[in-house]
DNA sequence: TGTACATCAGTGAACGCGCGTTCACTGATGTAC
DNA sequence: TGTACATCAGTGAACGCGCGTTCACTGATGTAC
């Protein structure tokens, strides 16, 4: 390697990674701007390259814009997952988790969220696009599958549905009152504590019978 | 009037009506490229003036954008208060008038609703906004604190918590599926069923009694 | 009713700026032999 | 190990374009008397 320090700001003339680099940029210029604010040109000077270079990796700034989603989307299904965790210890405090984990996840990484939600691009602009999207909600499809299965078999109600009101629920928190600064409207209690309440009294509705709290 | 006939677009030096015009295309132009996809000088165009012309009524765009946000919300205040209708005939089949009217007017007016709710403007940028903002959420905060009221005082909800649960499940069902054809995901039912099951199940976990369906 | 004048709303030309995009190029990397 | 060559990633200059904004202006409207 001699003097070019992979870890330093330094390089020749081919940067090595700016793909990754233009995503980053992405993202900084999105949580700085919102996800309308930022151009082509912004990311290649943020990542310190010439207005040019960008169009080895991407065909154009929507492009650019649907790779952050894409892999929001990716990182989302995880944190997700990891906070189902399999049903552990079980489903009702799983289920839980899995609820702070989205509100944690919007609130911690604003500009994925905003890439993913807020964008403007249709979800269906990619396949690969729709498909991580698809994923990440497979985990609350998932997490309600489990949970709907602890109901006696005549009184489930249709988990596809349990999962969208989640979702919806989730999402409308998130998007009203769980933000970074900007945009957020005044609370009488966290939006975590907003959520879970709003589940448990959902959960009752269905017939869950109430839980003690831990 | 002579040959200026105030119903055909002709007009003389003043336009007589600029600012509404101005107001007009950008929701044109918002319904059409989304709340970041115009500019002053499109609005002007659009309004068939010249590019200066604006600086007359508007400081800039984003003064503009609030003036369509803040006419939204008065709109919005509206609909939902017609919807509510003083809770005629009972409190349960109003409130379900009023989810019924978010979504309506949601789908409807995309342009007004992406102006309130998604032109990135902070919602804390005017007091004229944020009051109009206010009002609207005021019709959701008065119809749960009627419908509160149907409880016995000991198990009362507080309508605070129930109206922005309620506030954000409409809002989230409206901004996930509940849209014009851009960014819409695909249901098995119609947002308006999402959200009125949503709120039944909600309102049956609070205590409430099933209803039977109209 | 008419006249003079102040006020107002819109004009059009001008400017600097940054963006998107193309292009022939050049420096670095990888590979065949 | 060394050399020739192909491929690739980034350069920098250039272009046309539309935007935001300012400015002195001008045509229309309203009002005082």
């Amino acid at each position: 390697m001699g003097w070019k320090d992979r870890h330093s700001g330094a390089r020749g003339y081919h940067h090595g990674n700016l793909r990754e680099a233009l995503i980053q940029a992405a993202l900084n210029l999105i949580a700085e701007k919102g996800p309308a604010g930022f151009t082509f040109a912004d990311a290649a000077r943020s990542a310190g390259v010439s207005a040019a270079a960008p169009y080895r990796h991407f065909r154009d700034r929507d492009a650019l814009m649907a790779d952050v989603a894409r892999q929001g989307f990716a990182r989302f299904e995880n944190t997700l997952s990891i906070a189902w965790s399999n049903g552990k210890p079980d489903a009702m405090t799983a289920f839980a988790n899995v609820g702070k984990a989205y509100l944690h996840f919007a609130r911690t990484e604003p500009a994925y969220y905003a890439a993913m939600f807020e964008s403007g691009l249709p979800p269906d602009l990619d396949a690969d696009l729709q498909a991580a999207g698809d994923r990440a909600f497979g985990v609350l499809r998932t997490a309600s599958d489990a949970l709907c299965a602890l109901l006696p078999a005549g009184k489930r109600p249709p988990a596809l549905m349990m999962s969208l009101h989640v979702w919806a629920l989730a999402h409308g928190i998130a998007s009203l009152f769980g933000r970074g600064d900007a945009g957020r409207r005044k609370l009488p209690m966290t939006a975590e504590e907003l959520l879970e309440a709003a589940v448990l009294i959902y959960l009752q509705g269905l017939g869950f019978s109430p839980v003690a709290p831990t």
